[in-house]
DNA sequence: GCCGGCTGTCGAAGCGCTTCGACAGCCGGT
DNA sequence: ACCGGCTGTCGAAGCGCTTCGACAGCCGGC
């Protein structure tokens, strides 16, 4: 009825029909709506009546033309390999929530579009501002924002920030942070299992950052450090775990970097004859979640992707208005003990040496 | 340069400046650009060479007022419960990337803006159509779909599916090939290892579908089936396993429908003292990656995301286009024996018997 | 009692695009 | 030689909204 009927060409209730039906002018109805000029509490009250009385809804189309802004922004997401899927889902969720909450929409872009994507995008005043996941350390796309005048925030650091606004977690720290906690528990020779070569290759900036945190603290807390990236299937992680206590019989704490590995990690380590925390301890860097639902509870450094999604969205709504704002916010790590890290075993005494 | 400079109010490149360039009337340039009417092959060189000469993107806001369709659907997605998460994300960028070759663009929707939220972008324009994922038997937002004129496709089949346009796996298919399987490899007792309580209590389609399926399959097999649900942490899918095991001591075959409970399933029937799949079956209805990389490598019936992303942004813009379709497309299961089903143990042999 | 300055409202001018009707020129059939 | 019907192009009219300037009324100050 209310589609077959109604308005004789559209079938969409305009602001033309409002401002009829509270009689006011079109503009003073765009006035309340927007709160742009002051209008008497009298008059507003009555077009609000008639807005929803009517349910009339902007067309957004027109908004963003006469506007110029399309109250949409744009997520790249690297939806491409599948790897940190949970990371990306949850971050994606933030967004999404706290970008409705500033009344705007988001557009989803994968990151296979590349720079000619964002181009397209920024050139049809499709979305106001973007919010880029992924981002690698050299990455094609950061010279072109700086060029392109479009309002972004990245999430990862790229190796040159310079210009451009920033929100992480601060892996850096984070890998530090975990040693730090083996380290006082009195663990000598750690190891950090990392991501895929695929993504220290790729240049991804978390995976280094945390490397290089991670062999900075062993460094100043005179523990041995080994670092090996890692597979996602589970015989790779199991072989990877493999070969490394028998290269290194005598590490006692572990660093997962690599929510795929977590699971396979502690099904191995027993049937390797080494119990967790008894003989190693496991210190996780995913999302508290996962790291809650394993068995034993992870201790673990939680990447905090609901907080940086909602970070990423309020500091672009800052640009949009054009507030100033920080270059980069990197959020600082704070660590989670569970089950799965205890103090090293003595010396000398523990499973597994050949 | 481009960006500072040019012309004096919006620094875009607006189909004016393309049809001067060109020496046309704009409106040329559109029907180049569209193909709507016939253009010289003279004409339409000298406009694509300015198009791109000039980097001309149309202004989508402009674009969709006038012609009334945003060329944007919108992706209507689970976000809430971090569950079957590679699955949405799969399927989200199979949509991304068929939308695109369609030239149509994804707006990210989370499903907590409920029947609200579907209204609102109806009404805006802001979409052409709609993609919804994670319907369940009886969803508010199926009446309104019915009622609001919006375009849109299921993902996933709503107890009356009447008038929509729905896609999905057909998990009783589904279910009933695996139980097929495990029947035909001599199995007697099996069990369906589902998904989380909450799921079913939702009434989400999948897994009540699933669950019909391999209740149906069993019987007409003459095989024994138990169904449970099963929830997401390793200690819970372990004390589910066990228990199974221990009240049913014969079962000797699988049907898993958890992405999450597949690892840890695989963990415990050892740990258990059963070998898989010497003395216990495990089929599992999930990403075939997954079934892949996990240890043995899983029998499944893989959940074909990408298929299911494709035809449903192919049948959106059928739809879009006015042009008839199916009511509904139920994709066939194509079950993948790998290493972790095998021929039922001889009776009363095997481990595990109390 | 008049004027300057508010406050609240209106009308009109676009925003950049699509699309409709008009029509100029050209073809071929008669 | 004329006319009907194409083909290819143009100009103008919006699409529904925001925003700018104008201005009517009203206040208080002198």
């Amino acid at each position: 009825m209310t589609a077959a009927a109604g308005r004789p060409p559209s079938g969409q209730v305009t602001i033309a029909d409002v401002a009829r039906h509270a009689g006011v002018a079109a503009s003073t109805v765009s006035y309340v709506l927007s709160g742009k000029r002051a209008i008497s509490a009298v008059t507003r009250s009555r077009v609000l009546a008639s807005v929803r009385l009517l349910g009339y809804h902007p067309n957004a189309g027109a908004r963003a033309l006469a506007s110029r802004r399309a109250n949409v922004i744009a997520l790249v997401l690297p939806l491409r390999a599948g790897m940190q899927v949970p990371v990306v889902m949850q971050f994606a969720t933030a967004v999404v929530t706290t970008a409705r909450g500033y009344d705007h929409d988001v557009l989803l872009v994968t990151s296979d579009e590349g720079p000619a994507g964002l181009r397209r995008i920024a050139a049809s005043a499709l979305v106001d501002g973007v919010l880029l996941m992924d981002v690698e350390l050299h990455d094609r796309r950061v010279p072109l924002l700086r060029e392109l005048a479009l309002p972004s925030v990245l999430i990862g650091l790229p190796a040159d920030p310079a210009g451009l606004t920033c929100v992480d977690l601060d892996f850096h720290a984070a890998g530090a942070e975990c040693v730090a906690h083996l380290a006082g528990l009195g663990h000598r020779r750690i190891a950090l299992l990392g991501a895929p070569t695929a993504v220290y290759d790729r240049g991804t900036g978390f995976a280094h950052r945390t490397r290089a945190g991670v062999r900075e603290a062993a460094d100043r807390h005179g523990v041995q450090v080994v670092t090996l990236p890692c597979e996602e299937g589970t015989a790779d992680v199991r072989r990877a775990v493999t070969e490394l206590l028998d290269r290194h019989p005598d590490v006692s704490g572990l660093v997962v970097q690599n929510e795929a590995a977590v699971g396979p990690v502690l099904a191995t380590l027993p049937a390797l004859g080494r119990r967790v925390p008894g003989d190693v301890s496991v210190v996780a860097i995913c999302p508290d979640e996962f790291a809650g639902r394993s068995s034993p509870a992870l201790t673990c450094v939680p990447v905090p992707t609901e907080e940086v999604g909602r970070q990423a969205v309020t500091l672009l709504m800052g640009k949009l208005r054009d507030e100033p704002g920080p270059e980069a916010i990197l959020l600082a790590p704070r660590l989670t003990v569970r089950d799965s890290t205890a103090a090293a075993p003595a010396v000398g005494v523990g499973g597994g040496e050949r």
